[in-house]
DNA sequence: ATGAAAGCGCTAACAT
DNA sequence: ATGTTAGCGCTTTCAT
């Protein structure tokens, strides 16, 4: 019994009285096997019940079928929108997907060693991957696809959101309604992200004929608790604003509390409108309008440029772009 | 140039003018080889920037030091939770983690056959093995911990949260508050946890001499869309409560509004409690009063348990119970 | 302390 | 159409 679950491709050769070859095409589907000897074979697997050896086979063939995620973390909706997306493409091409979480640059940098640089996956996906020092540690040599952030290298592909554009659909849904005194709260500015979408707001701004006051932006940190001290600051500091698009929904609900206990109604005194589409937030009071991207599309695009970058080693790199819809709740109101 | 990153252990062997094995030695820490000989080959290994490939060795060892978790899917926050603490504990012991969604049993069943019949995984995390038709796939003779039910199996441990507990803890804070008339939106009845809620519910109300009314008591699907309906139903039933036990945060908040658009305040009128304190929940309003689950904490000791399967085989099976905390914020409400 | 030989379970190349 | 012979890169005997 040679390992846990014993049979091995020469048991099954010997009960089917063949050589272990013929099993192996077999079970390859090799067209050349005569059906007589197949139907043996195949009832030999059958009666043995004969499992191939995954390890084995990767090891004869020099790949692993497995891709590997990392990830900021497992938990945030968006970054596990962004996994299930790719899971799911990639079981569907005969990968499975090994899912790590790196809070840091230096677990991030361990990962990668203990990852890529043992063969045991052929491909890596990278979230986030010009988040603190990370980008030090991207592998070489490695098929691999960045999700968030804009591929600065030329092997490898991205996928991100349209930031910009979803910021500019924000603003100019704001503009629509009136709004020309509008505050931002934007995410991490060291996030390629975050830039992209301060970069929407003031375009759409500009575009208006409205300059862009730096006193109405101001930098969160993506928490619901940042979004609501940076609104408080927003409020005390006196400046005034009939609407606020935060870079994403947990900012903006903070910055509903904040706005609720100044004694600012929403959306009736100032209009809000958020980024991410969570769960629940149409549950909240007002329900939050808001831009919904499609992580779940973006996760599967990603594993389908990564295949292809495995299984066709020549294909062309890409930077896809996704873009958001506007969901139009009830936190935003025609400025009266 | 043998594979991708071509030098292997004959290479570094050629280099240091010993033989492979020895290099097998050095990088397995063996203590019978001469330090100077180690140091020849650390060298080379240095100069060549030589890696081990983790397949061969699995091959050769008979393991693959990596764990599979199935769950239903990977973006609920319960879900995610969990498998960011098993990856976490995971990785501390040398395991990678797969992850993979099974939404119904179909899917489960392939990727059993796919995951664990190839020998790919050591061992294997199924949370909530007991939903729909998944008990008849659950494999055999492969290491397993079961998440969110507890194991009827002999050889396999399980972790869940003390459901019947989480349930008694708030219906008896919702006691406390001299609440009499207590509504319960329970989850999905097939599922056990569902069930062990339910229970909790009815032994904390004959604890205190209250008969349970069935009326009160309604059947939901997890979802805040039917924490809604079902309230409604409560509502339009005409059945009388002052307060409300939802078995998860989602239906609590779909309950919330219910009972608001039937005019009645919350907690002015009736307190409701959730389970679960998912993100954003202090941000409602009323900020929701509900019990944390240690998700994470779970995770990881089912990472424990499960590799003490796989590396101590004769080792005892267990049934752990993570208790839950009751976070008190403002959607109860003393009983006016 | 080191090396030689064998083998993990499978696939690939070359026979036949 | 099938079998034989070699590996894949490593670990594990067993010698020395």
């Amino acid at each position: 019994m040679p390992n846990r679950s014993g049979v091995t491709i020469r048991d099954v050769a010997a009960r089917a009285g063949v050589s272990h070859q013929t099993v192996s095409r077999v079970i390859n589907g090799s067209e050349q096997v005569a059906p007589e000897t197949r139907a043996r074979v195949e009832a030999a697997i059958a009666e043995l019940d004969y499992r191939p050896n995954a390890i084995a086979r990767f090891m004869a063939k020099g790949h692993s079928r497995t891709l590997a995620c990392i990830s900021p973390n497992l938990t945030d909706y968006t970054f596990a929108s962004i996994i299930e997306g790719a899971e799911t493409e990639a079981r569907q091409h005969g990968y499975f997907l090994i899912s790590a979480s790196a809070p840091d640059d230096t677990a991030f940098s361990i990962l990668i060693e203990e990852l890529i640089q043992s063969r045991r996956t052929d491909g890596l996906f990278v979230i986030n991957p010009y988040a603190d020092g990370r980008r030090q540690f991207l592998p070489q040599g490695v098929p691999t696809v960045f999700i968030g952030s804009q591929s600065r290298l030329p092997a490898v592909s991205s996928v991100t959101l349209d930031d910009r554009g979803a910021a500019c659909m924000a603003v100019q849904h704001l503009l629509k309604l009136g709004h020309r005194r509008i505050a931002h709260i934007t995410g991490v500015l060291e996030e390629e992200c975050s830039q992209e979408r301060q970069a929407g707001y003031e375009a759409s701004l500009a575009a208006s004929g409205i300059d862009v006051r730096p006193e109405l932006v101001i930098e969160g940190d993506w928490s619901a608790t940042s979004g609501y001290q940076t609104t408080r600051q927003l409020i005390d500091s006196g400046v005034e604003f009939t609407a606020l698009f935060a870079q994403n929904d947990r900012m903006a609900v903070g910055a509903i509390r904040a706005l609720r206990e100044a004694g600012r109604a929403v959306p009736e005194d100032v209009s809000v409108i958020g980024l991410d589409d969570m769960p629940l937030t149409s549950y909240f009071d007002p329900p939050l309008t808001t831009l919904r991207q499609d992580m779940f599309g973006m996760g599967r695009e990603a594993a389908r440029l990564l295949i292809r970058a495995i299984e066709q080693p020549g294909s062309p790199r890409q930077n896809l772009h996704i873009s958001a819809d506007l969901v139009i709740r009830r936190s935003t109101n025609q400025l009266v």
